[in-house]
DNA sequence: CCTGGAGTTGTCCTA
DNA sequence: TTAGGACAACTCCAG
C-alpha cells in the first residue's frame, strides 16, 4: 500500500482518460488514483441500461480497464456503499466524477454525495460530456428555452458559451490497485446468446475506437454531410451517438477536431450543420433537465387524452420488422442485426409507429431503449417526443410521414432496404418501396408471394394517415 | 404589454 | 416533370 492516501475516480459516462476533467482534477492532487466503476442498476428503475447497451458497456470497460493497465474496479450494487468501502479498505479521502443529468441519477448523486461527506469524505464533480450544462443557459426572463435555434444561437454560438478546448490526457498517472470489488465477468453485462455478433462486426466501444470513428468520419463522410446525412445508403452519419452516450469521446473534442476543417473550401455549411447535431444532444440534455418528466409525460399535456390504440399483434410485427413497408422493416432490422438505426429511418419507423399504427411513442421508445447501442434517455425521450408531436418544439400535427415517399427520396437506388430485405431484393427499384403496388407478373418474376414470402402492409397508408390526421384534429388546440 | 417573425427533419394537390 | 401553395393555429422569443 502506498504511504500516501489514494483518491478515488468514479467512472461513470466517461470511460476515457483524455479531456477527464474529473481524472485531470484527480490527477492534480498528485496522489496515487483508484479508479473505479460501479454498476447500480437498482438506482436506475424503469431505465435501466437495456441488453445492446450493456453488451456495449462491457466493451468499453474492458478498453478503459486496459488502457488503465488493468487497474480499474469494478463493483457492482449501491455506489454509496461501494464507494465507502472502497475508500476505507484505500485510506482515499477524496472522491471524484464527472456529473451525469438523468434525473434519476441527480436525486442518486445528490444523496451519495452527502453520504459521503457526512462520512468525511471530499467530493468533488465535474461537467465531462456536455458543451455547456443546462442550468446556464436562459432566456433572459430566466425561464428555459424550449426551441433550438434561439438556444443554439445562445449556446454554443455565443462568445459567453463557445465550447472549451478539451484537456489532455494526464501522463505517468500512479493508480493504486486494493484488492476489492468484482470482475468484469460478475457485472453479467454479456447476453447468454451470441445475438451481438453482428454488432460486434460493425463497432469498436472504447476510446480508441470511438477516436478512430471520428477521424474516419472526417476524412470520408464530413464532406457532402448536410445533404447526406439523411441517406440510410450512404456513409454520412458520424455514427459517434453511442461512443458520446458511453463519453469514450466527449463533445469538446469533437467539436475542437471539426474547427480546423470549417475553413477548408466548400465544407463549411457541412461543418456547421454537423456541429447543429451536436447542439440537439446538448437540447435534448437541456430538455431533460429542465423537464424531468420528458421520458414518460407528454410534455403537451393535450396529448393524454390522444385515443392511442392497444395492439401487441402490430407492435410485434413492427419490433420484428414485419410491416410489408419495405423502408420501416429496413430500419427495424437494421435496429435487431446492428444496434444502430440511421436517423432519416428512425424518424420514418417512428412516425409509421405513432401515426398509421396510432400505437403509443413509449412503446418505441422502450422498444428503442432495450435494442440501440446507443440508448440515451435524453436524446430518445426528445426524440420520440418530437415525432409524436407531443414534445416541447412540437411538430405540426399534418407532418406524417410517407415511408414510401420517404424510401423513393432518400434510398433512391434501394441499397438499403436490399442489404435489410432481401427477399424482396429482386424487385425493380420502381416498386421496392411499394411492393404491393407491382404487377402479378413483376412479382412472380421477382420471386415474390404477398402474403407468403414477404407480407401485405400492415395498414393501408392513406386510411390509417386519415384516420390519424382526424385523431390530432379533434384534440384542438387547448391545453 | 405589444408586435411580429419564426419554428430540424412533410405531403398533397394544382397548375 | 416540377414548383409553389395549402395545410391551423399556436407558442416561443426577441425587440
Amino acid at each position: 500500500m502506498n504511504t500516501v492516501e489514494p483518491v478515488i475516480v468514479w467512472f461513470r459516462q466517461d470511460l476515457r482518460l483524455a479531456d477527464n476533467p474529473a481524472l485531470r482534477a484527480a490527477f492534480d492532487t498528485g496522489k496515487p488514483i483508484v479508479p473505479v466503476f460501479i454498476l447500480d442498476d437498482d438506482s436506475a428503475g424503469e431505465w435501466k441500461m437495456g441488453a445492446a447497451s450493456r453488451w456495449w458497456l462491457h466493451q468499453s470497460l474492458e478498453s478503459l480497464d486496459s488502457a488503465l493497465d488493468g487497474r480499474l474496479r469494478l463493483f457492482r450494487g449501491d455506489a454509496a456503499a461501494s464507494l465507502r468501502e472502497l475508500a476505507r479498505e484505500t485510506g482515499a479521502t477524496h472522491v471524484f466524477w464527472n456529473r451525469c443529468y438523468e434525473p434519476w441519477r441527480i436525486a442518486r448523486d445528490k444523496r451519495i454525495k452527502d453520504q459521503l461527506r457526512d462520512a468525511g469524505l471530499c467530493v468533488n464533480s465535474d461537467n465531462g460530456s456536455l458543451l455547456f450544462e443546462p442550468h446556464t443557459i436562459t432566456k433572459s426572463d430566466g425561464t428555459p428555452y424550449k426551441v433550438f435555434t434561439p438556444f443554439y444561437r445562445k449556446g454554443c454560438l455565443s462568445e459567453e458559451h463557445a465550447p472549451q478546448p478539451p484537456l489532455s490526457k494526464p501522463k505517468q498517472m500512479e493508480l493504486a490497485t486494493p484488492a476489492v470489488g468484482v470482475t468484469l465477468a460478475e457485472l453479467e453485462l454479456m447476453p447468454s446468446t451470441h445475438w451481438y455478433e453482428e454488432i460486434a462486426q460493425q463497432w469498436q466501444p472504447g476510446e480508441d475506437g470511438a477516436w478512430q470513428r471520428l477521424q474516419a468520419f472526417l476524412e470520408n463522410g464530413i464532406r457532402g454531410y448536410k445533404q447526406g446525412r439523411n441517406r440510410p445508403d450512404q456513409n454520412h452519419c458520424s455514427r459517434l451517438s453511442p461512443h458520446l452516450h458511453f463519453g469514450e469521446i466527449s463533445p469538446r473534442q469533437v467539436w475542437q477536431e471539426t474547427e480546423a476543417l470549417a475553413n477548408q473550401s466548400g465544407i463549411a455549411d457541412d461543418v456547421d450543420h454537423f456541429r447543429s447535431e451536436l447542439a440537439w444532444r446538448e437540447f435534448s440534455y437541456y430538455l431533460l433537465y429542465h423537464f424531468p418528466q420528458l421520458p414518460e409525460d407528454n410534455l403537451q399535456a393535450k396529448f393524454d387524452r390522444f385515443p392511442w390504440r392497444e395492439d401487441d399483434a402490430a407492435l410485434a410485427r413492427w419490433q420484428r420488422g414485419d410491416t410489408g413497408v419495405p423502408i420501416v422493416d429496413a430500419g427495424m432490422r437494421q435496429l435487431w442485426r446492428t444496434g444502430y438505426m440511421h436517423n432519416r429511418v428512425r424518424m420514418v419507423v417512428a412516425s409509421f409507429l405513432i401515426k398509421n399504427l396510432m400505437l403509443h411513442w413509449h412503446h418505441g421508445q422502450m422498444w428503442f431503449w432495450d435494442t440501440l447501442v446507443d440508448a440515451d434517455l435524453a436524446n430518445n425521450s426528445a426524440g420520440w417526443q418530437w415525432v409524436a408531436g407531443t414534445g416541447a418544439d412540437a411538430a405540426p400535427y399534418f407532418r406524417i410521414f410517407n415511408p414510401v415517399l420517404q424510401g423513393k427520396k432518400f434510398d433512391p437506388d434501394g441499397d438499403y432496404v436490399r442489404r435489410y430485405v432481401p427477399e424482396i431484393a429482386e424487385l425493380p427499384n420502381r416498386y421496392l418501396h411499394s411492393p404491393w403496388t407491382a404487377p402479378d407478373a413483376v412479382l412472380a418474376e421477382a420471386n415474390i408471394t404477398l402474403g407468403k414470402n414477404y407480407p401485405e402492409p400492415i395498414v393501408d397508408l392513406k386510411e390509417s394517415r386519415e384516420r390519424a390526421l382526424a385523431a390530432f384534429k379533434d384534440l384542438g388546440t387547448a391545453a
